[in-house]
DNA sequence: CCCTATGTTCCCAA
DNA sequence: CTTGGGAACATAGG
């Protein structure tokens, strides 16, 4: 383990009972009652290698769990992931996913408060889980609206389009397994296939598959955002 | 040297 | 107290 990180936790004999994801973090349960909240931050990935008896160690390894059957890498050049180790149920809360489901009347209340853009609001963590900046960008397009208008100033109907947009970019990116915009790859070393579906995010200069006009790049919040200004309002 | 990068947290001002 | 904006974190690449 990368020593910057601190002693290595005990893990000897344990099993892991089940994988599951909360928002962006990951959550690895063992059989003694803890789990391992990992999340991945910017250029953080994991590596599972299997079936080999000496097991390569990849650049940038920060940490390895070593399996009966086989071992997995935290990989990240950045050092920006992180894990920690608790009970089971006893994890701070974490709002709503929006793919188990997305409160419309909800997130309209919690807009009508705040003065920052629709895209600032939907990668704010505290209030949706698991939106990211390459999503955000995907879904306002997809949803036709402008990432830097002011998050109160929607209407339900332009909420409906956020709704609607969200499950199939999402879904589709998960099955995709990611967007590899440069060094993402999956738990088995393999690209994302999403960046064939990207229709803004790195597209500056070209033209909107929906409409023709030339996407744009902006900052918002301190990240790049691409948009098409003629089709989304 | 400049800028950019899949994210969050901290600090400060309003 | 909350909110929003920017810097910081650490590293590579253009």
């Amino acid at each position: 383990m990368d020593p910057k990180l601190g002693s290595a936790p005990q893990l000897t004999g344990r099993r892991v009972t089940a994988v599951n994801r909360q928002g962006k973090s990951i959550i690895i349960k063992l059989d003694d009652d803890r789990c391992i909240r990992l999340h991945l931050r910017m250029t953080g990935r994991l590596l599972w290698q299997d079936g080999g008896i000496k097991y390569m160690v990849p650049d940038y390894s920060r940490w390895r769990i070593v399996f009966s059957h086989g071992c997995l890498d935290c990989i990240d050049p950045r050092r920006f992931a992180t894990f920690q180790i608790g009970q089971i149920g006893k994890e701070s809360s974490v709002s709503p996913d929006p793919l188990e489901e997305f409160d419309t009347d909800r997130l309209i209340k919690i807009a009508a408060s705040r003065k920052i853009c629709i895209k600032c609001l939907l990668l704010d963590q505290a209030v949706i889980s698991g939106i990211g900046n390459i999503y955000a960008c995907e879904i306002l397009h997809l949803a036709k609206i402008d990432p830097a208008r002011k998050a109160s100033d929607l209407t339900r109907s332009q909420w409906k389009r956020i709704a609607d947009a969200l499950r199939p970019i999402l879904q589709t990116a998960i099955d995709c397994r990611g967007t590899t915009a440069s060094d993402w790859r999956d738990l088995f070393g393999n690209p994302g296939e999403y960046q064939k579906y990207l229709k803004v995010y790195t597209k500056e200069g070209l033209p909107c598959s929906v409409c023709q006009g030339t996407v744009r790049r902006i900052r918002l919040g301190g990240r790049g955002t691409y948009y098409c200004p003629s089709c989304q309002r």
